[in-house]
RNA sequence: GCGGAAUUGGUGAAGUGGUUAACACGCCGGAUUGUGGCUCCGGUAUGCGUGGGUUCGAUCCCCACAUUUCGCC
């Protein structure tokens, strides 16, 4: 079903919005958040803790259940949904991110790019329309454009190329999207050049999609004021009435950036992969429970925070369980991190409504940074 | 009591008469941005049981002692 998203205030002193959309009855708020379950789960946690940690849309990835456990299966399950038992909206990547982690730039031509399965070593080609007919049988509400990643560092001339093939797979993808009740999104690249954000973004638009992603952000070590640039120039000529959605992009600085250049949606994998390998978002910075000093510390994560592990477990039991490769210390910590992801959105939208997202910033930064404040 | 073997970091261990004592685990840090989940990158023995000796030089050779261990009585 589409989702009819609606402005509901423009932040005074930059380009951030505060907008909702309704699914299934449901009223979701925007700037969001988007936790990410590449294999029809966001690691470690049910449907039912996804809901209560507040969170909306949630991902999922097209080459990975392509590869397994099939598009058709999942289809014959009654779609995504039923699949996975999730009742929110589901994104789908496009698997374009794999062109960029999983395949050489040999492998990419006009017709599509060739993989190497990873399961099975077999070769497999991805076409814009396959893609798009795999997102179609799985069923999820958003799917995104099949396009190419291509590092943010890539010479102009190699980006140049790629936006117009990018074009090319996004018109065809558009073609053979065949789902009614799926919403299909373009993505713009074009690297840290003004010009060519904006001939991606221009000519994107021209295709009418029902929203619009910065892609080809956050892939290369590049600088964050370059990421930002990045963002800037691609709301810039993207229409006001429809999403935006910055792909991967998941630091905590690196939203309140976003939504001040006028992005809604973010995803990442960072809090679930961070909760893996010990390490818990705070206010005051990223913490690693691995750390010798948490031995003792029989005090929560965080005082403040709302979520289930901060009230019922201390830093010194986490910490255990990370150490002794427990997975319920992911779990936790999947649950912190995400949830530390989602108010902090939270924040923004009030920031957003008494136009206060500068103070917030700085607010944030100084906590976050510390004595490293701007210099990051 | 007699005879043999062993003794290298927190652990398991490799090693050689001559610059920085291998490797693994552990431990201590760090990384991670549209996820190929248990990955990657650093650091970690001023020291080779103790005391003597041989030698230009010894963890490596010799002697004594200690400890551990095996066998015999």
């Amino acid at each position: 079903m589409k989702l009819d998203f609606k402005i509901k205030k423009e932040e005074k002193n930059t380009k951030a919005r505060w907008g909702e959309f309704n699914f299934n009855g449901k009223v979701y708020e925007t700037p969001m958040f988007m936790p990410v379950g590449t294999q029809a789960t966001v690691k470690t946690l049910s449907p039912e803790e996804i809901k209560e940690m507040g969170a909306g849309i949630i991902l999922s990835n097209t080459y990975h259940l392509w590869l397994r456990p099939g598009e058709d299966i999942v289809s014959r399950a009654g779609g995504l949904h039923q699949f996975m038992n999730y009742d929110g909206p589901i994104l789908t990547d496009s698997g374009g991110f794999q062109v960029f982690s999983l395949a050489k730039p040999s492998d990419i031509s006009e017709e599509g790019v060739v993989f190497k399965n990873h399961l099975n070593g077999d070769k497999l080609l991805l076409t814009p329309e396959k893609s798009i007919e795999i997102q179609n049988k799985l069923d999820s509400d958003i799917a995104m454009s099949f396009d190419e990643c291509p590092p943010a560092s890539a010479s102009y001339t190699y980006l140049k190329e790629s936006i117009e093939r990018t074009l090319r797979w996004a018109k065809r993808g558009k073609m053979a999207h065949k789902n009614k009740n799926q919403m299909l999104f373009g993505i713009v690249q074009g690297g840290y050049y003004e010009d060519l954000r904006k001939f991606s973004a221009t000519e994107t638009v021209k295709l009418d999609f029902d929203g619009y992603s910065i892609g080809g952000v956050a892939n290369d070590h590049e600088s964050k004021e370059d990421m930002y640039k990045a963002f800037l120039y691609s709301t810039k000529y993207l229409p006001k009435e429809k999403l935006r959605y910055a792909m991967g992009i998941g630091e905590p600085i690196d939203i309140i950036e976003g939504v001040i250049r006028g992005v809604d949606l973010f995803d990442c994998v960072s809090p679930t992969r961070l909760a893996r390998h010990g390490h818990a978002f705070t206010k005051y910075g990223k913490i690693n429970l691995k750390n010798a000093k948490y031995k003792e510390d029989f005090t929560p994560i965080s005082k403040d925070c709302d979520c289930y592990t901060c009230k019922s477990f201390t830093k010194a039991y986490i910490k255990h369980l990370i150490n002794a490769d427990e997975s319920f210390g992911a779990r936790l910590l999947s649950i912190h991190n995400i949830r530390f992801l989602i108010s902090l959105t939270e924040e923004i939208r009030e920031a957003i409504q008494s136009d206060s997202l500068k103070e917030y910033r700085e607010c944030f930064l100084k906590n976050y940074y510390g004595d490293h404040y701007g210099k990051k």
